[in-house]
DNA sequence: TATTGATCATAT
DNA sequence: ATATGATCAATA
């Protein structure tokens, strides 16, 4: 080897370049089935949090570097010239899903222009690297292994689902009833809060066109759906 | 104990 | 602040 070569990557975060293709983007993903969420912090110089309650989202940011995604914090697929959104999906030991999925954020005061064809749920949605990752409570996340990925697209029955869940959701929306949206609502999709905390507001129009706060929300996939989605 | 509502980290 | 990445923890 020349000397030239770049030094090793020990302990300073590394960042490989993006897959230029679907097949290369699966043979890496495949590659990570069976390591653990320590090695691949380790080969990328990435420090891990030590409390699980602020690890949240660490090892979904892990398998984006890892994996080459690019969109960073953009509104964009993870993957923009393939068109792909990467998720990590948490399972137990028995290989059932853990916790919901989010989707996106509702755009509360847009709602009665949304279309479901050109929905951001619908664009999100269109194409998903599923990456699980095991998550019993129990197990430090350096232990924890990442399993099989499985690239989805829905089928036309998946897609009626979740379009009669997001036609449900922007119809009280657009009727000013957000007040009555709650995560009880959805069989495949749901909304829900999302925000830093629960003091944060937005604004949306309610039954009469005035301008009230509200929490912001966001659509999450029930379990029940990707557990049932990494099965077929 | 499964699920909903609340929360935590990082980057722009 | 807003977007991204999710899981924690109180409750039904």
């Amino acid at each position: 080897m020349p000397s030239s070569s770049p030094p090793p990557a020990r302990r300073r975060a590394s960042r490989p370049p993006p897959p230029v293709d679907e097949a290369e983007l699966r043979r890496r993903a495949a590659e990570l089935d069976g390591s653990t969420v320590g090695e691949l912090a380790r080969a990328l110089g990435v420090l891990l949090p030590a409390e699980a309650r602020r690890a949240k989202g660490a090892i979904g940011a892990l398998v984006e570097r890892a994996l080459g995604a690019t969109a960073g914090s953009r509104a964009l697929p993870d993957f923009p010239h393939l068109g792909i959104e990467l998720k990590t999906i948490p399972l137990d030991r028995e290989g059932r899903v853990r916790e919901s999925t989010f989707v996106c954020t509702v755009d509360l005061l847009e709602a009665d222009r949304e279309e479901w064809l050109a929905s951001r749920v619908r664009r999100k949605l269109g194409c998903v690297l599923w990456m699980p990752v095991e998550a019993a409570r129990v197990a430090p996340l350096p232990e924890r292994h990442f399993g099989t990925p499985r690239l989805w697209r829905p089928d036309p029955e998946e897609e009626a689902l979740l379009a009669a869940d997001w036609h449900e959701a922007m119809s009280l929306i657009v009727l000013g009833q957000v007040e009555r949206l709650d995560g009880y609502r959805g069989r495949a999709l749901q909304v829900r809060p999302k925000a830093a905390t629960g003091e944060v507001r937005v604004e949306v129009l309610s039954t009469h066109a005035e301008a009230v706060s509200t929490v912001p929300r966001g659509f999450y996939l029930r379990a029940r759906f990707t557990e049932a989605l990494l099965w077929r």
